[in-house]
DNA sequence: TTATAAAAAATGACCAGTCGTATTAAAAAA
DNA sequence: TTTTTTAATACGACTGGTCATTTTTTATAA
């Protein structure tokens, strides 16, 4: 009984510890032993918790945007925001917080879109399921948006949901190499404050 | 003096395959071996020819966009065709390369950005000049395209380069996970052919 | 001969993944 | 309830191989 539950804690723990070091170095950037060093679990107990490091960055991928989208989910049920501040809320924290983090990672998702797309099936699925998810919630915040009357409804929020989130995708990357948050706001304000708005 | 010439001609069959094969599989998932051994040449004349796998990296991100400036220049130079048109030829173009490609390796730079950008200042620096100059040459365009009445003027020429580089970059990784030119068109559906129009 | 560049060989660090064993918990038998 | 058996997990040393880079040797050119 109490063996499984230190295994969930392990995994959690090797999964935290993944999400950061991924980010910071990206995939084949990263080894095994320095993530599990980091967290102090011998080399021999890693494939007790997951099948190889492919499998591992998959799961990666999944616990780094769940945050993501409880955080997103908040700005949209809160009271009496309408659905396109809410994601002007969203997205403004975001900003925030990569600011205080000196514009280090961008996005988990779409800087191993980059190095393993081509290459990893299992990871290429976990990304795209991510994606997915986020962009849906996404999309709802625009439907929201349209149905209030403050978001354009001559194009459909599906379109837009997926502008946004590829747009921000490539200022994430941009962000790294200017080491600046401005393409990041000039993303928000070209979209969200700009072409959206109805 | 025979020696010189092929220096030259050795660099640039490392730059080449570099190029392919960092696209392919990324900066550290390509050893230089690999490469190496692609074209034939001894592993221990690598460094008569690069500093640095680093420095050859930065290197090779500057081979990698001279084409595409190359083929963006020669549709804008094209007789008889506005500016506007001119970057929907060039993007239909690439679009077309893509999905011959079978939606493999997306934009070098891009990748790179992803990986390197918060590790390696030299290829940093390389991948912002490249994309520095890419967008300036798109800024033309619109620029061109603003003069003949077909592009928006309440937007900055500027602005609009800036948007359309990062989405291009974010569609290009959404391309390689879904597997699909269907990101690439639409946006320059709502680029070219909607937000940008006056 | 002297200088320069090319190439081979060698370097130590690191890689993902495996193996046998030790430890522990759960299940079965007494 | 107590003892024995069986199974799951933990673990560190080890595997073959690859990594980028350096050192040493060989070949070429001036």
């Amino acid at each position: 009984m109490v063996r499984v539950f230190k295994k969930q804690i392990n995994r959690e723990k090797l999964l935290d510890q993944g999400v950061s070091m991924l980010m910071a170095q990206g995939y084949h950037g990263t080894g095994l032993k320095e993530i599990l060093d980091a967290v102090q679990i011998p080399k021999g107990s890693f494939y007790n918790y997951f099948g190889s490091k492919e499998v591992f960055c998959a799961e990666v991928v999944q616990h780094y945007i769940d945050p993501f989208i409880v955080q997103l989910q908040r700005h949209l049920q809160t009271p009496n925001v309408d659905g396109l501040s809410a994601l002007k809320n969203y997205f403004n924290e975001l900003i925030f917080e990569l600011e205080a983090n000196e514009f280090k990672g961008g996005c988990l998702l779409g800087n191993l879109m980059g190095e393993l797309g081509d290459n990893s099936d299992i990871c290429r699925a976990a990304l795209q399921s991510a994606v997915n998810q986020y962009q849906d919630l996404i999309k709802e915040g625009l439907l929201k948006g349209q149905q209030e009357g403050l978001v354009r409804t001559d194009l459909s929020a599906g379109s837009m949901a997926d502008l946004l989130v590829n747009t921000w995708q490539g200022v994430l990357l941009r962000m790294k190499i200017e080491k600046s948050v401005a393409p990041l706001q000039s993303c928000c304000d070209s979209l969200l404050d700009g072409y959206f708005k109805s």
